[in-house]
DNA sequence: GCCGATACTTGAACCATTCCAGAAAACATG
DNA sequence: CATGTTTTCTGGAATGGTTCAAGTATCGGC
């Protein structure tokens, strides 16, 4: 489906902004906001630092994209969304990759004791160092 | 074993602020350095704020503290280490409460494809609703 | 094409955390 | 216990990612 008609069929309006922060995410996954700021001004050179603050709160809010915040690093944002999947992020440089899933061990992702607690997701993340980290030592 | 032989076991001084903080979290665990700040104060009123800071540090490194850094909250701190456990965090109040790993050992869980990173260890962070936040609506 | 609601721009503020330089304290040694 | 070296602490300023506020521009239903 076209950015637009995704971006209506949530009830949200049709800005350059919004598409162009869309597409910057587009295949390359895992960009912070800076980075995407990037993108986008590549070809909207006008486009305010609060505008690609907004426009990725307003569809992360619409479930169109999805934020992931490693400990220690900036947020991030992809638009693979709605299959739970997880991220491998690397203790070096903050590069964050996709993990499909996760092998073993089930009861680690059913809390043995909630201490009261309503628990609504669980969130999974691997720490490492990414090939290019491991080289450099 | 006693605090002053834990600071020394790993080669760090042995200080009155760092004595102060292992007390803060002791039995208290996941507190923020601003509420550590407050505890550490009550006996030692002239602690910085930057003290604080450096003896989370110092005593983190050392391997005596474990940081928790739940995505849009202050980092928190705890106590309990080693045993590789994990935890609730609620997404009202940004509360904590430690859930036990069944496996014990880190990674508990591993990737299916980890995409040529080095994965090290595995942290699961569960989000819910603490009693409090419950009631709240 | 107009109008109201929503989104964007500019600019300033925020907060947790870190950086810096100098003063103070810890502890190995004599 | 006096000394010197090294580490740690104090106080103050700075940082960086992110958010708030007020006004202007734009979107899209009528």
């Amino acid at each position: 489906m076209p950015d637009t008609d995704l971006l209506r069929e949530r009830g949200l309006r049709v800005t350059a902004p919004r598409l162009a922060v869309l597409d910057a995410l587009s295949g390359r996954g895992h960009l912070d906001a800076d980075e995407v700021l990037g993108h986008v001004r590549a070809t909207l050179p006008s486009v305010s630092v609060q505008a690609v603050y907004d426009v990725l709160h307003a569809l992360t809010g619409a479930g169109l994209l999805r934020r992931i915040e490693p400990a220690g690093h900036p947020a991030r944002y992809e638009r693979r969304v709605g299959d739970n999947h997880h991220h491998v992020v690397c203790r070096g440089c903050g590069a964050v990759d996709d993990v499909d899933c996760v092998v073993g061990h089930a009861p680690c992702l059913v809390p043995s004791s909630t201490s009261g607690f309503a628990v609504e997701s669980a969130e999974v993340t691997f720490w490492g160092l990414c090939p290019t980290c491991r080289q450099a030592g």
